[in-house]
DNA sequence: TGGCGAATTGATGTTCTTTTCAAGTTCGGC
DNA sequence: GCCGAACTTGAAAAGAACATCAATTCGCCA
């Protein structure tokens, strides 16, 4: 074995802990893309886009290939889109049951909070 | 809608990218654990340790709870443990297929290549 | 073959994260 | 109440990542 699990896993998140790399493979689950493509979409200029793209590509998630003039990418694994996927659903599962208790929280005990709290309170037994 | 997905999943991925949270999840998968119990097996001194467990805990990706003096760590959500599996089985994947790819290229065309590549190279058309 | 468009690379200042240490809190036992 | 154990917090040094600009490579075509 090379490195242990976790240190892998953590550079692999690592690559993706970027809103700008994300949006790029948002956009390549839709099929391959040229740079050019992405400038506008992704919202970066050229040299930023293009060094977002090459952590994505040293790590694997993405290639490249050459056609003409220009660079189309695609991603390696489609199964980066499964994990996004089920990243979402937690996202949006936590953050629905943290806003929910949230509410209440406000609701029952705004007057006694002041401030209110930034992280759910610690859970007493 | 709070922010862009794209932003939301890229701070999520971000909590998530550090040896020692990925470790701490992993042993959290066997069950909660106390602060104490985490030391020796994360092999981080306490205020450290305390340190990591804040950032997952201010992500509600973990929950803590006060048992006498001791608090006891869990996660939030276990669906955290499928995204982790994900990563895995990607991670595992890929690597493979790129370490078959460096042992062809090293075993055929390692005389003309002075330095090695040290990503894989790009696909031509 | 000279120049232009497409993309990458290198270098650098800035900003964010990680790590460490000291200080503080909370709880249980004496 | 006071002390020690279990954690957490705050601050500051060290390290990593991000963003930006200039310089470079590569292919095309006039």
């Amino acid at each position: 074995m090379t490195r242990p699990i976790y240190q892998v896993k953590a550079e692999f998140f690592k690559t993706l802990a970027h809103p700008a790399r994300i949006r790029i493979l948002e956009l390549l689950q839709d099929g391959e893309r040229s740079v050019g493509e992405l400038i506008p979409e992704v919202g970066l200029e050229a040299s930023h886009l293009s060094q977002q793209l090459g952590i994505l590509r040293r790590a694997n998630i993405v290639q490249s290939r050459k056609v003409g003039s220009t660079v189309r990418y695609s991603v390696s694994d489609r199964r980066i889109f499964d994990l996004l996927a089920v990243a979402k659903t937690i996202l949006t599962g936590t953050l629905a049951e943290a806003n929910q208790l949230l509410a209440e929280l406000e609701g029952v005990e705004f007057t006694k909070l002041q401030p209110p709290p930034r992280e759910a309170p610690r859970q007493e037994i």
